[in-house]
DNA sequence: TCTATATGTCGCCACATAACGAAATATATG
DNA sequence: CATATATTTCGTTATGTGGCGACATATAGA
């Protein structure tokens, strides 16, 4: 594995809100709006994380109609290092206060299809 | 483990000139003046490198004289999360041609104490 | 004590990165 | 075809990071 190959991956890993999203995705895909609402950020900004994830092969994509979901990539499918780097960094975060209260917010998201999400938004 | 320190100590390892100062530690302990003449970097850029290292808990220090002398932390010393990031970012770089070529700069500083390293330097 | 020297700290500059809003793009729906 | 909307791209701005040189600090040796 060269340098900037593993500079592209750790990278990729060493932003707070980019952590909350990959943790995000465990359990299991989300559209762009959905991570939005759990990170309170632009739709712009977020859309910059996911495809920083997606260059540095951590998640991967696939378009529904005017959704965009996002996945954590298969073991099978990634490069040792690019799991490694994933395993590692969800057993070091895991625990954190952030990402437990992710957890519950992101029920609560899910409790929602995106369609209906997304006219919430628009109502508030 | 909080995301802030998970992030210290990855950040610590996001950096090319750290990275080869780490996997040049695998030979054991070694000065400033001495990473300082296999990365090429000024002084202060590498006591710079060097301090980040050692707040995200990778490297400790002795002093010995006029030199400082930097070491990985041991195993049984580091967070496990510090020596996971360690061997993590060892086993995946250290086949990369600019490692290797370290490796062999590295043993012609070595043949030198580190007190004619430092004359020599002065001479140029 | 005074000088030389190895390292650390500080200030500055150049560049990278993360954030936003606006505009562009793509797609579902009337 | 026209409109609405989810996402991406682009331009701008603020902040973070890595580099250097100059100066401060600590220690060895005259």
């Amino acid at each position: 594995m060269s340098i900037p190959k593993f500079l592209d991956i750790i990278k990729a890993i060493s932003d707070e809100n980019r952590l909350r999203a990959i943790m995000a995705l465990r359990t299991g895909e989300l559209c762009v709006c959905q991570i939005v609402e759990l990170l309170q950020l632009a739709h712009s900004t977020v859309s910059k994380h996911m495809s920083i994830l997606k260059q540095a092969g951590l998640v991967e994509s696939r378009k529904k109609g005017r959704w965009v979901f996002y996945r954590l990539r298969d073991a099978d499918e990634t490069s040792s290092l690019a799991e490694q780097a994933l395993s590692w960094a969800c057993g070091a975060v895991s625990q954190d206060p952030i990402i437990l209260k992710d957890e519950c917010q992101l029920s609560e998201v899910l409790r929602l299809d995106p369609e209906e999400l997304c006219r919430l938004k628009k109502k508030k």
